[in-house]
DNA sequence: TTGTATGCGTTATCAG
DNA sequence: CTGATAACGCATACAA
C-alpha cells in the first residue's frame, strides 16, 4: 500500500457551529470567494487599500457590501498581536472636568481610528486595578489614567507588559510611562498669593470631597498644601479653623460658606478647591444679601463655564482640561508608533483668572 | 522502516515572534505547565472557579500570580464567539444629561463584568454609523444608542447581525430591538399645559441647538411639537415670533431671553428646552433686575442640579436619566442572556416639577 | 500585486 | 473533575 503524502487538510469534523445557532457573521473567506481572490487579499484591501490593485479593490468592495461583511477585530488582534483599543480611566464622568479631558482625548484618538474603552474608578484604587487588568485583557494598545497616584500592582502590570501609558492631571516625578498635567500645588499657591496681593488677610480654604465614601485625593491635597505654603510664604500663620471641607456640589459649597462665616466672621476671602462649590457659595451670598467681594471674597478652581455666568463672575484658576486630553492623545500616539524620544513629563501650566468675586 | 504514527505536532517552524521583539505576554499554557495541569483547566479555573477542584484552583492561582498572567479576551472571543464588551454611543459627553445615563448604565453593566466601548457621535448619523461598524467589528455583545432616529445602514447591520440593542431617550414605535425612554412630546406638552393652568398666556419656547454645525434633533423637535400641541389644545394660536433657538449653553439662554423680551415685551413666560439655557436666562434676569416670575416666568427641561440652586429655583421637567441607563442595562443583560420575552419598549415617564420661577 | 502555509491564544466538544 | 483535539477568523512571513 503506497504511503500517501501527509494529509494537509485533516477533514474538518465540523463539530462547532454548523448546526442551527445564531446567524454566523460573514468571514473574509466568503468575501474572497465572491470576489475571486484569496482571503489575504481581501484583508489587505480592507486595512491598506493602496497596496491592492484598483480593479481588485473594486470587486472586493462590492462583495463586502453585498455580503454585509464586518471585520472581526478579535481575530485580527490575535493574529497581529495589535489592537486599536485604548483604555481610559477617570474617577467619574459626572464631573465635567473629567468629561472635558475625555473629550479632548477622544477627538484626537478618534481621528486616528482608535476605539475607547471607558473605565470609571469612583476614586478607588481597587477598582482602578480591576479596570487596568480588564483593559490589558483586551490587549489595549495604550492606557490613560487619572492622577499620578496608583496602586503598586497597576504599576507592575503596566511596566511588565510594556503598555504605553499616560497619566494626566498632575505632574509625577516617577511616571509609570508618560505624564501630562500641571502642578495643583503651584496652581493653588498662585491663587492664594494672588489673593494676598489683593489685600485679603483671613483667607479660608475649602476642600472638595468625593466618592461614595467621602474623601480627598492627591490633586485636592496638593491644592490645600499649595495654599498653606502660600500663606506661610506670605508671613501668615496657619489657622486650622480657616479650613473646611464638603461634598463636591453646589449645596455643600453654600454650607461651607455659612459654616465658616458662622464661626469666623472675620474671614475676608474663601478659596474653594472647586468652582462648583464656589458657585454654590456665591449663590448663597446672593440669597443672604452678602456682598461679594466686599463682605467676603470668593475664589474657585477649575474655570468651569459657570464661572463666567454667576454673579459676580468668579475669580478662579483655569486648568488646561481639553488641552491635557489632546496632548495625552498625541503623546500616546507617538509612543504607540514606537517613538521613544517623547517627553516623559509634560507641564501644561494653568492661569489665575481675576474676575469680580475677589 | 516502520511507519510512524501520524505526527501530531507538525514541528512548529517558529517563524513568528521568536526573535527579539516586545515582551510577549504569558499564555495559559505557561501557567498550566507551572501548575501541573492542562491549559483548559486553567481556563476553567479563571472563568468558572467552581467547577475546578479547590486544591487545583489554588495551584493555578499561585502560578497565575507568579507569572503575572493576564487573560487574552481577544483569543477568548475568537474561540467562544462571545465578548463582554458593550458599545454605547452618545452625542456628546459634555452634557451632564448624557453623562448621567452613561453613569447609570455603566454601574449596572460593570457589576456584571462587562466593559464599555464609548462612542461620541457629535449628533451625526454618519459618525454614528462608523461607530456602530467599529463596535460590531469588536463583536460587542450589545449596543446602546441615543435617540430613536438612526441611519438605515445602522438598522440593517444591527438587525442582520442580531446584536442586542437598546435605544434610549425616546419612545419608538419601531425600535431596532429594544427601547427605553419617555415621550419628549408628552413631557413638553405637560409643562406647557401646566404653565397655562398657572395663568400664563404669551408663552415663548426656546429650542437648544447642538453639534458643531448647530442643529436640533428628534428629541428637541418632539419637545417643540409637544409645546405647540399644548398651545393648540389650550385654544391659543401659534405665534411664530414666540419661538427662538440658540446654542445649548448659559450665554445663549441669556441671549434668547433678551432677544425675545426685546421684540415681544408682552411675553409672560418662556419655556426653555433645556435647563442650562433656562439657568442662563435666570441669571440674566438677576443682572437686569427683572423679577421672576412676575415680569417673566421661566421654565426649563431636564431638572439638572442647577435647577434647585439658581435663584429663584427653576420649574422644570424631570427626566429619568440615571434610571434610563440602569433600565437599559437590565434589559440588555436579559436580552444577552437569551430572554426573548423582555418588553420591546419601556416608558420611564417624567415629572413636571413646579418651583419658584413660574 | 497576489497567493500559500502557518500560527495567534483561547475555548467548545467529547471522552474519560 | 480533568484532558485531548480541533476549531475560531485573521495576518505575518515568505514565495511567486
Amino acid at each position: 500500500m503506497a504511503s500517501k503524502p501527509p494529509t494537509r487538510k485533516p477533514l474538518r469534523k465540523r463539530k462547532r457551529g454548523d448546526e442551527a445557532g445564531p446567524p454566523r457573521a460573514a468571514r473574509l473567506e466568503e468575501v474572497a470567494r465572491m470576489a475571486g481572490v484569496s482571503p489575504i487579499t481581501v484583508s489587505r484591501a480592507l486595512r491598506n487599500p493602496d497596496i491592492v490593485a484598483e480593479e481588485t479593490r473594486g470587486r472586493i468592495a462590492q462583495a463586502v457590501k453585498k455580503i454585509g461583511y464586518v471585520r472581526n477585530f478579535n481575530a485580527g488582534a490575535l493574529a497581529s498581536r495589535k489592537t486599536t483599543t485604548i483604555g481610559i480611566i477617570v474617577p467619574t464622568i459626572m464631573d465635567v472636568g473629567f468629561a472635558e479631558v475625555v473629550h479632548g482625548f477622544y477627538d484626537t484618538m478618534g481621528e486616528h481610528n482608535y476605539q475607547l474603552l471607558l473605565g470609571v474608578s469612583d476614586y478607588s484604587e481597587e477598582v482602578e486595578e480591576r479596570l487596568v487588568r480588564d483593559f490589558l485583557a483586551h490587549r489595549a494598545a495604550g492606557l490613560i489614567l487619572t492622577g499620578v497616584s496608583h496602586g503598586p500592582e497597576v504599576r507592575r502590570m503596566l511596566t511588565s507588559m510594556a503598555v504605553p501609558t499616560v497619566e494626566f492631571w498632575g505632574l509625577s516625578r516617577t511616571p509609570i510611562d508618560l505624564c501630562v498635567g500641571y502642578s495643583n500645588a503651584d496652581a493653588a499657591y498662585a491663587m492664594t498669593r494672588h489673593l494676598v496681593r489683593l489685600g485679603y488677610k483671613k483667607i479660608a480654604f475649602v476642600s472638595p470631597l468625593i466618592g461614595t465614601v467621602m474623601r480627598d485625593n492627591d490633586r485636592t491635597r496638593d491644592r490645600r498644601e499649595g495654599h498653606r505654603k502660600a500663606l506661610r510664604d506670605s508671613g501668615q500663620g496657619i489657622d486650622e479653623s480657616l479650613f473646611a471641607s464638603g461634598r463636591l456640589d453646589f449645596q455643600s459649597g453654600a454650607n461651607a460658606l455659612v459654616e465658616l462665616m458662622g464661626k469666623r466672621p472675620d474671614i475676608e476671602a474663601i478659596f474653594f478647591g472647586n468652582d462648583v462649590m464656589a458657585a454654590g457659595a456665591l449663590m448663597e451670598c446672593q440669597k443672604r444679601g452678602w456682598a461679594v467681594p466686599d463682605k467676603v471674597a470668593i475664589a474657585g478652581f477649575g474655570d468651569s463655564e459657570l464661572a463666567t455666568v454667576v454673579q459676580p463672575a468668579l475669580t478662579t484658576v483655569r486648568t488646561p482640561r481639553h488641552a491635557m486630553g489632546k496632548r495625552a492623545a498625541e503623546l500616546l500616539l507617538e509612543r504607540i508608533g514606537g517613538n521613544t524620544k517623547v517627553p516623559k513629563v509634560v507641564d501644561m501650566g494653568f492661569d489665575v483668572i481675576q474676575r469680580d468675586s475677589t
